[in-house]
DNA sequence: GTCTATATTTGGATAGAC
DNA sequence: GTCTATCCAAATATAGAC
């Protein structure tokens, strides 16, 4: 994970991730059949700890999204994590790349719980009438992105979890703190 | 430029470019000195063209935020240049990229611009009082870049133009469209 | 300014001993 | 399950002819 995160995928070598692993390249390869399939392996094992796991039993609502702010205010002490997937998803874009079905499938299904959550806070009334629940959910997620680059370019710069908190009120119309 | 954006820069090749240039992979070198002179090169050729050097005359206030959501409408037709930025501003966060510093001065500079917008807005009255300038510039900005990577992964997924413009709106205090 | 040729390093992957 | 040894391909960069 760190391997990846630091490097990228195409810039990490198995050589340094072996190193750090305490085993020897050929090593590494025993229990993973290709670089490719490590990188796979390091995303799934990954997914059993955070979000996507969610599932089922996320909160409902208004409290998932407070639960995404929560996320970035957590985030802000995992720099790891965060780079990892600011790395990987970017570069999942490129041609050939072997995360690229995982970022797929990962933001529709990101995406979709979204939407849900929406729904069901405009169930509640807690939603302006007018919004729209996907561009509303798009919105959100590229907010916490982009916010992770600039982060990790300028950590004093940028504030995630009150900035993503900003965004999601505004979308949901709540007056701005302080303000009239 | 099209092989930095399809492939990342440690996933470029001289050969590839070179190949595309019509030139041997000796030719390129001859031009720049190394493969991150290329690319540093290709990014300030790049910079002639778009945001960063609207400079001093560009629109002001409002004006200039609305100009963010024509640069989104804009990319939509432009994916080349989409899939270059995205990929290269995620990657440059990892550890001794060419591009780190750039992305770094970049992201500060386009932060200063869109500050110095809201505020234009703030003194004609036309955002509300409570709003954080900064913590708003970056929450435009994130919109923007976290948008492309979705819109590439799954472009009739996404509306990169409308989410931005609603994005700005509901951080402007602009009543939902179509809403109460 | 472009080429051929090559130096040098590094990469991922495999075979087979232990 | 881990190692050593090796293969083969690809990478960046340089030297020097034309």
């Amino acid at each position: 994970m760190e391997t990846f995160a630091t490097r990228g995928y195409h810039n990490a070598s198995l050589a340094e991730i072996a190193e750090r692993s305490g085993l020897t390249q050929a090593g590494v390869l025993h229990h993973f059949r290709s670089k490719a399939g490590l990188l796979t392996g390091v995303l799934d094992l990954r997914d059993q700890s955070d979000l996507a796991q969610l599932g089922e039993e996320r909160p409902r609502g208004l409290a998932f999204l407070a639960h995404l702010v929560d996320t970035a205010r957590r985030n802000a002490e995992r720099e790891g994590i965060v780079r990892l997937y600011a790395v990987l998803s970017a570069e999942s874009v490129t041609s050939g790349h072997p995360a690229q079905e995982y970022f797929r499938a990962r933001y529709a299904g990101l995406r979709a719980m979204v939407v849900e959550a929406i729904g069901e806070a405009a169930d509640a009334g807690e939603v302006p009438a007018g919004l729209d629940p996907r561009a509303a959910a798009s919105a959100v997620m590229a907010v916490m992105d982009g916010l992770q680059v600039q982060w990790l370019l300028a950590p004093e710069a940028v504030d995630m979890a009150a900035t993503t908190d900003l965004v999601i009120g505004a979308l949901l119309g709540r007056p701005v703190p302080g303000g009239g």
